[in-house]
DNA sequence: GTATCTGCAAAACATTTGCAATTCT
DNA sequence: AGAATTGCAAATGTTTTGCAGATAC
């Protein structure tokens, strides 16, 4: 867990063999303090305030970047868009179907008796939960 | 779980208040019989040869309506395109990183301890792994 | 005959690519 | 200067929309 400071995520950056340009720091950070799994097009239009010569193109080119090198992954909630998470602990995903927010939910899985996993190799396991939020499901009562 | 001929799907369309053109009926036996998860772009390539006027347009018309009705669900594995599966049983998916395939594992998921989720009204959970299948791990192995 | 369904053409939207300008050392 | 990075403009690929023609009851 690293601190939101420029200073720390140059470090972290450069430990994972990122050069840390002003636009590659400014968008871990953004990921770092908006856990609201952005999409590029998020990421691009907050920061273009402050770094008003921002393109498009480079948040892609860094989002991949990061996605290579690790410290990013992309997951995938609605089908035309990719979100990114700087956030690898162990959680699901719970996409309320009323007020379209994604929540990080923090669970213990348990994956039992797969016979047919016996030979694969599991590098990542993503789980993606739908439906009502408590507050949407109070406001919309389905009983 | 119905069979893929014509009359039950017929009837099984319309048990969902889904009128069964032959465009409909043949996208959703298509879907039976070919669990790979297509994207509306393979369904459309794949029917194209006996549906000769099909379009792209219907196809999508049609998916949409299938999973407003609930008899399909869209699956998003990556961020460009959608695809689908007829298929309701508890099952997780597992994509190849080698490969590329999508592997059907049906597994006994166990969600433990989420007291977030307390008053949350959880519709649907969507398990997805990723790593090497068992034949792309023995080609290339990494220990 | 009216409502629904289908399908063409164009538009919209996210993402990628080619390449030239900029930046860093 | 040389290598890496950035960013503009155009292209690509998937999905959506508007609307006209076809189909079904």
């Amino acid at each position: 867990m690293i601190s939101n400071t420029i200073e720390d995520i140059k470090g972290f950056l450069s430990d994972n063999s990122i050069k840390p340009s002003i636009q590659r720091v400014k968008i871990y950070q953004f990921l770092l303090n908006n856990k609201i799994h952005p999409t590029a097009d998020e990421i691009y239009n907050r920061l273009n305030a402050e770094l008003i010569t921002l393109s498009k193109t480079t948040v892609y080119n860094t989002l991949h970047l990061f996605v290579d090198k690790g410290v990013v992954q992309p997951i995938h909630i609605e089908g035309n868009e990719v979100r990114y998470d700087a956030d690898f602990s162990q959680h699901a995903h719970f996409k309320c179907n009323g007020c379209g927010m994604v929540y990080d939910l923090h669970l213990n899985l348990n994956i039992q008796n797969i016979s047919e996993l016996k030979n694969f190799e599991v590098k990542d396991i993503q789980v993606l939960m739908s439906g009502l939020c408590d507050r949407c499901s109070n406001i919309n009562p389905i009983h």
